[in-house]
DNA sequence: TATGATTCCATTTTT
DNA sequence: TGGAATCATA
């Protein structure tokens, strides 16, 4: 047991060893969470003799829970293979399939993703006979996923007016579809699950009966089915261990309930609480940065985050004169960094939407600096892949409406509209598969031969496909690009991007022959489930470059450095309620996102604001963020804001620099410090207003240049003349009263 | 059926 | 502003 615990402090201790009963573990940002948890179920094996199959531990993405497992394994050798870990959906989907007998639906159902689901929604609200611009799929979609969220069926979704009772029709209709298509989407994987062990007893006594041991980590952004289901399969014995942190709740919006930790006491009045609050990751400075931040929030747990960590550098806070200059100081910023010992992958960037890496993206591909963009579309997202899916879809279940439609006429085969709406028509009628009404149609004699003809060839074409192969993913997925001309018919494109899809099939092949070695029992089954439940960061290897990402997709991870970028209200804070008058709530969840960004850093934290900024079509003034003024002003140094902007050459950055500045012989003749891991490949140039070495330093140094006035205690207000290398430099000041050097961080700019 | 024009949309997105 | 999706037209 001690080389279990060993290195433990006393309350991550009393965490892992914790024998049994309900558990909540408060477990502030980088307290070792990860650690407790693995520790925990190694305790649970090895002390509490408790078999690995009767733990069930519940992540919040995969990524997460393949972490666990080979913690674990390291731990307890030989003993993470049959533990179940993985995310509520993959849990779900799995009970799902090993009950499906019990429960009456298809053992080999599809997984709709959100697309999916949307198409599917699309065609039911315009067979419905409904305005889709009056009820646009994706807010139906968001009203019925809320519902599933709340554990509503279409019985209990509540009509409150004719929105809703619209709604609720349609509801109605996309089961009835969604059960013909045998597919369940990502809020059904749980729902559904509830819903039967609630209606079946012997259901439930299996499920309770499975597991002994119950854990959630993320316990924050848990939802109402989600407690529900894990209230269930612990009802019994009560063995469950809820890890979180409600000051890290960022997914409200997604249906999260906070009340579901903050209240997990009144659920279970004899729950043993314990908080970790040491915090191992960042630096003093950070910490109290994050943590003077987060105490705005009124509605939290109270508790007190703090470090052994020595105080660190000051944080530094940008302001620039618009998004632009932002991007190219950050980069100067980054390119000095690397200068200073520090790899791309130390370095990450975040912002509140997507929207603004693109600025970034530009400054970096100038600087000939590597990164990498975590999110936005996801890979398995992209035409081509989904088009290559949609055939094996289909060929493993052949009733998938969505996958069928997606795929009838790709490449063209002839298969009109006319044909297909005929189609649609009978299966909604007949209440069957398109692919029942696709079979019914080519027999039909009434029909056009020509069509009958084509649809003929269609059907013949899935025969083959389905006979001819060994039914292995990998030869399937090669079998169908070389029987359906796929490749061919990318190719005709002869453009660019034909160019990288056929990269992008390249790869998902070769992912399939990954999982073939990997898994079991390779099968097509496991293979798709695997596909629709896995997001971009969880395939995001770390390459040597530096990474960008949203606030929300950096949950969980940490860097030595981070930039925080577009900190202004509205940006971030970002936008507040219709009638002018900001939802407090919505505003507590901002301040939220903010303490988990910042909370990422290690070593160095970077945060930047831009007085103006690019919106669409117009240019917007911005004020800097509220979130920069509830920081302790002596744990910042501002940098910046002095600086007018003339660049005439601005205007020509939309045409693409090409030439470089005259001033640029600032960063070029800068001295690299001799412990240099990584070095950026360009050259000297740099791209938009050329920010020069100094200034590059003060980003890096604390904000003191040549030229600027700053105070210092005791000598009054001078001019800085001259700043030496060195951390902290080193400045010399004119004071009234002569020159002294002074070591940086006792001056402050006025 | 392929293309160019037009229109629509834009917060975050663990699955 | 920019991109994706849908529409119109040859």
């Amino acid at each position: 047991m001690s080389s279990l615990t060993q290195g433990l402090n006393p309350e991550q201790l009393q965490a892992a060893t914790h024998s049994g009963g309900p558990l909540v573990v408060f477990a502030g940002a980088g307290s070792g969470k990860t650690r407790v948890i693995t520790q925990r179920v190694a305790y649970l094996i090895e002390q509490e003799r408790v078999p690995p199959w009767r733990i069930l531990a519940v992540t919040f993405t995969n990524k997460a829970a393949r972490e666990l497992r080979e913690r674990l394994d390291k731990l307890a050798p030989g003993q993470a293979r049959s533990l179940w870990v993985g995310t509520f959906h993959a849990i779900c989907a799995r009970l799902l399939r090993a009950h499906a007998e019990q429960i009456g639906i298809r053992k080999d159902f599809v997984i709709y993703d959100d697309s999916d689901q949307k198409s599917m929604l699309t065609r039911v609200i315009s067979g419905l006979g409904l305005d889709d611009r009056q009820f646009p799929a994706k807010q139906v979609a968001y009203h019925i996923n809320t519902a599933k969220q709340e554990g509503k069926g279409p019985d209990q979704y509540e009509v409150r007016d004719s929105l809703t009772r619209t709604v609720r029709e349609i509801y109605v209709e996309y089961e009835k579809r969604m059960a013909a298509s045998s597919a369940l989407d990502f809020g059904d994987l749980i729902y559904r699950l509830v819903v039967e062990i609630k209606a079946r007893p012997e259901l439930r006594e299996s499920l309770r009966a499975r597991f002994q041991h119950v854990l959630v980590d993320e316990f924050q952004d848990v939802n109402h089915v989600q407690f529900a289901f894990v209230e269930a399969l612990c009802e019994q014995h009560r063995n469950l261990c809820v890890v979180g942190d409600d000051d890290q709740s960022i997914y409200r919006w997604r249906g999260a309930d906070r009340r579901n930790i903050l209240e997990f006491r009144q659920h279970f009045p004899d729950a043993t609480v314990i908080k970790l609050e040491q915090n191992y990751r960042s630096t003093g400075r950070i910490l109290r940065a994050a943590n003077a931040v987060v105490a705005h929030n009124v509605e939290r747990e109270p508790k007190r985050l703090w470090t052994e960590n020595e105080d660190g550098a000051k944080i530094t806070v940008v302001a620039c004169d618009d998004d632009r200059d932002e991007a190219n100081m950050v980069v100067q910023a980054m390119r000095m960094l690397l200068d200073n010992g520090f790899a791309r992958q130390d370095q990450a960037l975040l912002y509140r939407t997507h929207a603004q890496s693109r600025v970034f993206e530009e400054s970096l591909r100038r600087a000939n600096l590597p990164y990498r963009v975590v999110g936005g579309l996801r890979f398995y997202d992209r035409a081509e892949v989904k088009d290559l899916l949609a055939y094996l879809r289909v060929l493993h279940n052949p009733e998938d409406d969505v996958s069928l439609l997606r795929i009838i006429n790709k490449p063209a085969r002839g298969i009109g509209k006319t044909t297909l709406e005929r189609m649609v028509e009978a299966a909604t009628r007949g209440g069957t598969s398109l692919h029942a009404a696709l079979l019914a149609m080519r027999d039909d004699t009434s029909q056009p031969s020509a069509a009958r003809k084509k649809l003929g060839a269609f059907i013949d074409l899935l025969q083959t496909l389905r006979k001819q192969s060994d039914q292995r993913p990998a030869t399937l997925a090669r079998d169908v690009l070389s029987n359906t001309g796929y490749i061919d018919y990318l190719r005709a494109e002869d453009t660019p991007e034909a160019d990288s899809r056929i990269e992008n099939i390249q790869e998902v092949l070769s992912s399939m022959d990954q999982y073939q070695q990997d898994a079991e029992q390779p099968n097509l089954t496991e293979f798709l489930e695997l596909v629709t439940l896995e997001t971009d960061a969880d395939r995001s290897v770390s390459e040597d470059s530096i990474t960008m990402m949203t606030v929300h997709a950096a949950k969980g991870l940490e860097f030595p450095i981070v930039f925080v970028a577009g900190l202004e209200e509205e940006t971030f804070p970002s936008h507040r309620g219709f009638g002018g008058e900001e939802d407090p709530d919505e505003m507590e969840e901002e301040r939220r996102l903010c303490y988990v960004a910042f909370t990422r850093a290690r070593e160095r934290l970077f945060l930047s604001y831009a007085n103006m900024r690019r919106v669409y079509n117009d240019v917007k003034i911005r004020r800097r963020s509220r979130f920069i003024d509830e920081i302790p002003p002596d744990e910042m140094t501002m940098v910046g804001g002095r600086r007018s902007a003339p660049a005439p050459q601005r205007s020509a950055l939309g045409q693409g620099f090409t030439g470089v500045p005259k001033a640029a012989s600032g960063y070029g003749g800068y001295a690299a410090s001799s412990g240099n891991r990584a070095r950026p490949s360009g050259g000297s140039e740099s791209g938009g207003r050329y920010i020069d070495r100094s200034e590059a330093n003060d980003i890096l140094e604390g904000g003191i240049a040549p030229g600027m006035r700053v105070q210092h205690s005791k000598f009054g207000i001078g001019r800085v003349t001259a700043v030496a290398d060195g951390v902290p430099p080193r400045v010399t000041v004119a004071f009234p009263d002569g020159s002294r050097s002074i070591i940086s961080t006792f001056l402050t700019p006025v």
